[in-house]
DNA sequence: CTTTGGATCGTCT
DNA sequence: GACGATCCAAAGG
């Protein structure tokens, strides 16, 4: 649909029947797991999508984060195992997905913002109906959860498990040439920090100030 | 094109 | 009781 990549380079590799994990290390801090996971897809049963946009969050370093003061009912998940998700609902109404990541017990995530759509798109388009354009399916942290049908009761599950409900399929990893690194979006602390992270020139990066 | 305000409610102070 | 890790429509230039 655009001028996109030069085909995947990774070789079609579907996990073993058994529990398989790639080797995409998320143990890291958020702020260096962050780029590594554009390009990754993220799929839930016949919708997926490759992960164009994120943003780094830490813990009790980070002002920004859920986690900052330390263990809630809600963040709870941002507290388990690197590759789990952790969802929650934002302004009462949308739901937002993360990929937790650092080793177990010190919480940190990446937020997934945007992701180019590329399968189930009729499915993605009937649970977005405002979504006139493919464009504007999966272009915001709110709008990908609407899209991809992800919700509280998907919090928690191991992204890293093929069998999960909602999952990661390996992907090619972004040039860092092709990275745009920026500020968060949305939060009023720790503001300077370029923890944003999306894949230049790509449509379905969501709308956010420059920097 | 940019800016602004409403919706909406769980979570934490 | 206040405030969001947002989205959208409507109004203004």
């Amino acid at each position: 649909m655009n001028a996109e990549a030069p085909a995947p380079t990774w070789v079609a590799a579907p996990p073993p029947a058994s529990t398989a994990p790639w080797e995409l290390d998320l143990s890291g801090d958020a702020a260096d797991v962050a780029p590594l996971l554009l390009g990754q897809t993220l799929v839930r049963g016949g919708r997926a999508g490759r992960i164009v946009e994120v943003e780094a969050y830490g813990g009790a370093d980070d002002p920004a984060s859920h986690a900052y003061r330390g263990r809630t009912e809600r963040n709870a998940s941002m507290f388990g195992p690197p590759g789990s998700l952790y969802v929650y609902r934002s302004y009462g109404l949308h739901w937002c997905a993360n990929v937790v990541c650092g080793p177990e017990g010190s919480p940190s995530a990446v937020l997934v913002r945007a992701l180019s759509p590329r399968r189930g798109l009729s499915a993605m388009h009937r649970a977005r109906p405002r979504a006139v354009v493919d464009t504007g399916l999966c272009s915001g942290p709110g709008k990908l959860c609407q899209a991809m049908g992800i919700t509280g009761a998907d919090d928690g599950v191991d992204l890293l498990n093929p069998r999960s409900r909602v999952h990661l399929e390996p992907g090619p990893s972004v040039p860092a040439c092709d990275v745009l690194t920026t500020t968060r979006v949305g939060i009023s602390r720790a503001v300077e920090r370029r923890w944003r992270f999306a894949v230049a020139h790509d449509p379905h990066v969501s709308r956010g100030r420059p920097a």
